[in-house]
DNA sequence: TGGTTTGTGTAACTTAAGTTACTGCAAGGG
DNA sequence: CCCTTGCAGTAACTTAAGTTACACAAACCA
């Protein structure tokens, strides 16, 4: 565990700081597809990503979901932080994109380093401020673009996620991300195909010049 | 200033906290319509609000308008938080949406205070929280409800804060808030008055029962 | 006073998106 | 091998929302 939490954070932590991580965190490794929190669930740990990608999900009162965004290697969850300070539920939902190596920090250590280790203030507060750009970013997104424009950043972001020109969902998995229905997505997928921007098959996507 | 610091910030403030804001911060009056951040511009201070409300929108490209939601006595900005320690540029536009009094704190005293002072700590992340949260209601109203819904949740929080059931404002206003056009409000709330839930007149709207 | 500006009401139309219904085809399992 | 299941394509339709255009009246003001 010191070995990937040094990769990863060793340039940002102070080696005070890394060596308490390693005393009190855990390593975990889960696999695609994995609920890492639910919504409504209380907040236990908090996640710094080594390796993979999580998708945050937001979801109606009807059950219909919409993806907020990704984390990545060197992310945390925001929404953790603030949830475990308060004692309240989570508001989103998290599921391991791919598969991915993280370590949970127990939240009884957030206050004590926030305010003995300047490295963990910034990284928190950085981590905060990603996390709402980029929930700017999504509603942005959700309220001044058109399907077709959202359908196209969804494919590029999904792209960058799994590094490669593959998606390997089907157009029922993207309308349930973008909040859409599958005709809606097959519809507009096959304009893209059309304009020869992307190449449509069974169960996978492939993207020739977004 | 002491006086107005202390009503609203004495009960989660430590005394020597209080003090230390009175020290450096400056007491603020505008009046309603004050543009007190705007996209782009670089944040200098961060704000405590005493009374009053502030309302904090999103623009496009295009310069179209999206309320994002209010900031109200005992709230803070959080994306300023985030911008003064990144040093990078507001991502929204604050405008006083009735008369207001607030205390600017230069941004340099952000981590010497979180580092200090944990009712400091508990402030920021709770307003984090908040922050958070506020812009994930927003989002959902958007990606899932209509705009009938929107406008009544408008109209309902837009009483709220001005606490009355009078709303001043013109349905081209309102249309600029929700992102939508004029002609689409003044049709639903020309249904909702059908339905006897409001009462228009020119320039103002009076709630009845919503 | 008459004329201009501004806010609202409404009709007629366009468009994006969602819905329903059906097709055919590919994969996978007995 | 057939048969079920799941995925994608497509047509036809509905609906919410945006757009254009115009009428009218209150407010403003020269």
């Amino acid at each position: 565990m010191i070995q990937e939490l040094k990769e990863g954070y060793g340039h940002i932590f102070e080696e005070a700081l890394i060596n308490e991580i390693v005393q009190v965190g855990t390593f975990k490794e889960v696999s695609e597809g994995y609920k890492l929190m639910d919504i409504g669930e209380y907040v236990r740990g908090m996640p710094l990503l080594i390796s993979g990608a999580i998708k945050v999900l937001r979801e109606d009162k009807d059950g219909d979901e919409l993806l907020l965004y990704y984390l990545e290697k060197g992310d945390t969850c925001s929404m953790t932080l603030t949830c475990c300070m308060g004692d309240s539920k989570s508001e989103i939902r998290a599921i391991a994109e791919t598969d991915t190596k993280l370590i949970m920090v127990p939240v009884q250590k957030m206050d004590e380093w926030t305010a003995k280790y300047k490295s963990w203030r910034n990284f928190i507060f950085e981590s905060y401020h990603n996390r709402l750009n980029e929930l700017l970013n999504t509603l942005d997104s959700i309220a001044f673009d058109k399907m077709d424009m959202r359908l196209i950043s969804y494919l590029k972001e999904k792209a960058r996620i799994n590094d490669g020109n593959i998606i390997k969902n089907t157009h029922q998995e993207i309308a349930y991300d973008l909040h859409s229905s599958r005709v809606v997505i097959s519809r507009l997928l096959k304009k893209l195909e059309q304009i020869g921007k992307i190449e449509l098959h069974r169960n996978y996507i492939e993207i020739l010049t977004l």
